[in-house]
DNA sequence: TTGTATGCGTTATCAT
DNA sequence: ATGATAACGCATACAA
């Protein structure tokens, strides 16, 4: 691959590289048909500016970085492209990892990032997530972080969030709505703070229908259908059945569905089910699943605002955190017909 | 932020950038002692190297793009995954972009990596795809790119492909072997290739069992869920039910059997359906979908694999295509149980 | 309005 | 084994 260069714009031309330079960037003063000839004469040559030099000399990369824990399931996806729309607009690249729900590859690719000269990140934690010391640091020295979805509490930094205590209280209080009287409550992972948000909604709503709730109706679960499934074996195993579930996402709540079903569990009948961060799949399996929906693009969006913001405001700008809002969807794995 | 150079460390240490630079690439001689010194003050001062200046120097920016068509399916982000897996080992950093399946917006993601200066590209075509100059162009001038999966069959280059007119013909004939003698098949956007492939895998496992097929049997369709749902409700409405749907990927495949179910047929019993390019949803709806599984890990595995070696072999390397296996899974929604 | 010269942080090519 | 210096491609302060 040849590359040409203003080197050789200039040389073409018999004029200075400086006076190239200016022509494609239009603040300094250049006759306009020294411009205009140059640009003309740039384009068949088939010039292309070298982004390196530029970066180089301007100290920025114009590139931000996004940290996702997975992109199987479609919430992550949809919140990057929600952030590319963003960042695209605004010249920015777009530098996307996945760190597989692990901690270290996690940070490797924070570290990775960071070695391209990222001007920010955007990141959401994998549910393995030991410790934030390594990105308070980082935000310490002035590097700018917007973290979403998944955020540790204790780091100060600007934050996109969904109301996961107000969600979860909504959700289950269909179900008690519904008139389900033993509902159960699959957890997440414990390190991610959602996963108390949610589960404290959860008890809340009990006690706002002067319901108590015990120790056994709240199981350690995981993120994963598959975690589902186990979970729900466990639970039929036991001989104590629910009357309803809700889970913390979608895919431990299709997997204990699974399960149910096939074990001979009429759905909503016998128990009914309610997820959480609305899937694909949740609406196309039999039944449909109930989940609350939350506004991923939007989330994106918003992420990639809030992060260009900091960039650009270094100096001046303070951490924010904003809250969206989100829906709960109700589908028949969580509604009695009454007949 | 304020970075660290090697002018720093010079300074410091008193002696010239040259050796400084001579310690963190140690092919040049170099005393072994002063290495360390240098190397352990390195660390102290909290250098890191500026990847813009090395990437200026050595003409290469050790970074490699890929475009896909989408990532709110499991199949393009498992296909990430696998060319990630190749490429973070081989040190190259990864820049995802997805076109939405809009040609233009492919183009646009093929321009910004190629400003990026990205050393290579792995691509898979929108399905709105109109014509291959630009790429065949791109790869004229020497630029190594791989296509997968979905490819055009003009272009000259190395592809990673997949045998789609066989696994079509094995899915249809499971079909047949079953006793469905009335299938139709949902085709995919036409300016695909694999979208003939696997037209061409249907009709001639028909012709392998002499049994003819008439055109109403194949129905241009899209490769979304709501195009699966569209064209179910249109068979419906026109009176003429088939036995069997094979499509020409899960969701459509999804949808109409959505459709189907709803408007109250059996399945398989009325109507078996067989989806392609095995998806999560597939597996989890009722009844479960049959569908050709397609190895997407290894498909970015290889395409990586290929693109590295293209790389690092300019100018002896030919353009290489690989056809990777996969696996029929066979589900209940078409097999019949005979009692 | 244009040209000259310098620097961005590296690596590479000479010397020494 | 080390140092001085010239690139890499671009932007910019200063001079003309």
């Amino acid at each position: 691959m040849i590359y040409i260069t203003i080197k050789d714009i200039a040389k073409k031309l018999n004029i200075s590289i400086a006076t190239v330079s200016r022509a494609f960037n239009d603040k300094s003063d250049i006759k306009t048909e020294t411009k205009n000839l140059i640009l003309k004469t740039a384009k068949e040559m088939g010039y292309r500016s070298n982004p390196m030099a530029k970066k180089l000399m301007q100290k920025r990369s114009l590139t931000i970085g996004i940290v996702v824990p997975e992109f199987m399931n479609s919430f992550f996806p949809e919140v990057i492209i929600g952030a590319q729309e963003i960042l695209f607009e605004k010249g920015y690249q777009v530098l996307i990892t996945q760190s597989n729900e692990n901690y270290e590859t996690e940070l490797k690719n924070v570290k990775t990032l960071e070695d391209s000269m990222v001007d920010g990140i955007i990141i959401s934690q994998s549910s393995e997530t030991k410790n934030s010391i390594y990105y308070q640091n980082l935000i310490n020295s002035g590097f700018p972080i917007v973290f979403f979805n998944r955020v540790c509490n204790e780091i100060s930094s600007s934050k996109i969030l969904f109301n996961d205590f107000k969600w979860a209280f909504f959700a289950t209080e269909h179900l008690i709505n519904q008139g389900y009287r033993n509902i159960y409550h699959l957890k997440g992972k414990e390190s991610l703070s959602l996963t108390n948000d949610r589960m404290k909604g959860f008890v809340e709503a009990h006690a706002k229908h002067k319901l108590t709730v015990s120790k056994e109706q709240i199981i350690p679960t995981g993120f994963g259908i598959e975690d589902g499934k186990r979970v729900a074996n466990e639970i039929i195993d036991s001989g104590k059945i629910p009357d309803a579930i809700f889970a913390s996402n979608d895919p431990s709540a299709i997997g204990a569905m699974q399960v149910f079903k096939k074990r001979g569990f009429r759905i909503p009948e016998d128990v009914a089910f309610v997820g959480f961060t609305e899937s694909k799949m949740g609406a196309i399996i039999d039944p449909p699943l109930s989940s609350v929906l939350q506004p991923a693009r939007e989330m994106g969006r918003e992420a990639a605002k809030l992060l260009i913001a900091q960039i650009e405001n270094l100096t001046t700008f303070k951490p924010q955190t904003i809250v969206l809002n989100g829906q709960l969807n109700i589908r028949e794995s969580s509604v009695l017909e009454h007949h």
